[in-house]
DNA sequence: CTACAAATGTAATCATAGTTTCAAAGTAAT
DNA sequence: ATTACTTTGAAACTATGATTACATTTGTAG
């Protein structure tokens, strides 16, 4: 493997000149990042000249400055992303271009990169929301978000009154909006290619007073345009489709969220619906 | 304290144009590395004009290019010397015990998990089954489970012929097993409290002499003792439910494979798709 | 369909970074 | 002390990067 700049550096540190060690100690001091500005400032903060910077990159062996600083650039990447866990296999039975490592290296990355750009902020504003049992709350997906909003639904009814599933994908949603009043709230779910009937839905549900939240990939549904809070969910995979895998998991931490905030009422919801399906034997006794 | 150029970032994302968002999105990809480089060569990574760089780097707020490249370089520099970075916070902008950073460090656990304990060719082995067109493919969940089976369902319909959805939750699922014949395929989701029901019509296709195939969580569903081939996801979570975010990545990655292998025939299906959706005028037309 | 405004890229211009030349200063050998 | 050689930085030069002006394209409202 090639050396770093630091061993380089180290390595032939004894034929160096005055000026030229001077310079290393400096470079060596808080490696890598005293190399990424301008050669003159490096030569500067070293208190040599530039034609000494220049010429002693060229005895370690770069063609110039500016390789020498791509040289260091990468190594600050490499050790950037990812300090542990830059090329772990995720399943060690397969190898690592199988394709159960390269989406799960993707799916990873979405999730990181969904998390780092949240808005905290927002997220809370869209709990309370959820939370918030005066507010009717109306649910809906297109046509790949609607396994997403279905799930949603299913929890939300569990924790909280007053929830409705929107078949955005059916053409009868405009019943659904008839009962919606001022200050309810409408979840969308929309990722690319966006849906001509969920931007109407929408505009409609806005101007009926609703409060619009939004749950779309990272280049934003129109929704946006009309909503109140909205999250950005990375979606990229190695497939023909997206993964919506971080927008499930967006809307798990949500499930999670709402429920902690009214575990009270919650609490007395989910007794009442475990008698029931053990009236109706849905489930096995212990397993 | 002063915002961080992701933070600033997604501040104004909002007001951001078409080019500037593109450009944005390599930014924050991996970001701050990404900014370290010349102006030139990020514009080209994003596939923008240098003007549309220099224009954003100013709506962000800083004089020009060189100067919002300094504050990248503080921020790598501020991380490289904090050691505290160790234990990745997922949501900086959130505190270390908000939900959002609990849930993520779950949901990564359980991924990994599931990911390391995954037995690869029982995955080839279910990708060959499902992409095998002369069996037709029943796919169908429980309560929870539901809409993962019904976004499985949606693609796979997509990329092949002869697929069904059976209603599990419904009473009505016999009917769909009358035209089950040896040799088709039955995919279940089945996790804790597992639904006799399903465990019923696994039992009736197996004896009709199809093969089952189980996508269960780590506690292993009964049906396994029907399963050809089954795959365990971990699914704990902090929270009074599970989590399914291991299952949909596994969906996920099982659709990418099937699709992988027959890509030929899937091809023109995904055409013939389009231009229904075309005709239909669903969808928007490039946002 | 037309007219207008916004967005974006091309190309020219300007600024700064990087390299090279060369002369001055330092150093070592005679 | 003188000469030959090495080191070094000032300054000229060259290349590349950043900015600006302007034309083209794209989208939108009338």
């Amino acid at each position: 493997m090639k050396d770093t700049a630091q061993e380089t550096i180290n390595k032939i540190y004894d034929s160096l000149t005055r000026a030229e060690r001077q310079l290393a100690g400096v470079i060596l001091e808080n490696y890598p990042m005293s190399g990424m500005g301008s050669i003159t400032r490096l030569a500067e903060k070293a208190s040599v000249s530039t034609p000494t910077v220049a010429r002693m990159v060229q005895k370690l062996g770069y063609s110039g400055f500016p390789e020498f600083q791509d040289t260091l650039r990468q190594e600050v990447e490499a050790r950037f992303s990812n300090p542990i866990a830059k090329h772990e296999s995720w399943a060690q039975s397969a190898p690592e271009a199988h394709i159960l490592n390269r989406f799960t290296d993707a799916v990873m990355s979405n999730i990181r990169q969904t998390l780092a750009n949240i808005d905290s902020e927002q997220f809370d504003l869209l709990t309370a929301l959820l939370a918030d049992e005066k507010r009717a709350l109306y649910i809906t997906g297109g046509r790949i978000t609607h396994a997403l909003s279905e799930y949603l639904h299913l929890h939300m009814q569990v924790i909280r009154a007053r929830v409705r599933h929107i078949r955005g994908t059916s053409n009868a949603w405009p019943h659904d909006l008839l009962d919606m009043s001022e200050g309810d709230v409408v979840l969308i779910y929309d990722i690319r290619r966006y849906e001509n009937s969920t931007l109407r839905l929408a505009e409609i549900a806005k101007e009926r007073g609703a409060k619009i939240a939004l749950i779309t990939d990272q280049w934003q549904s129109p929704v946006s345009q009309y909503s109140d809070v909205s999250l950005k969910c990375r979606i990229e995979a190695p497939s023909a489709w997206d993964s919506t895998v971080s927008m499930m998991l967006l809307s798990e931490t949500l499930i999670a969220a709402v429920q902690e905030a009214r575990w009270d009422q919650t609490e007395s919801r989910m007794h009442a619906l475990e008698d029931m399906f053990d009236q109706t034997k849905i489930f096995r006794k212990f397993v």
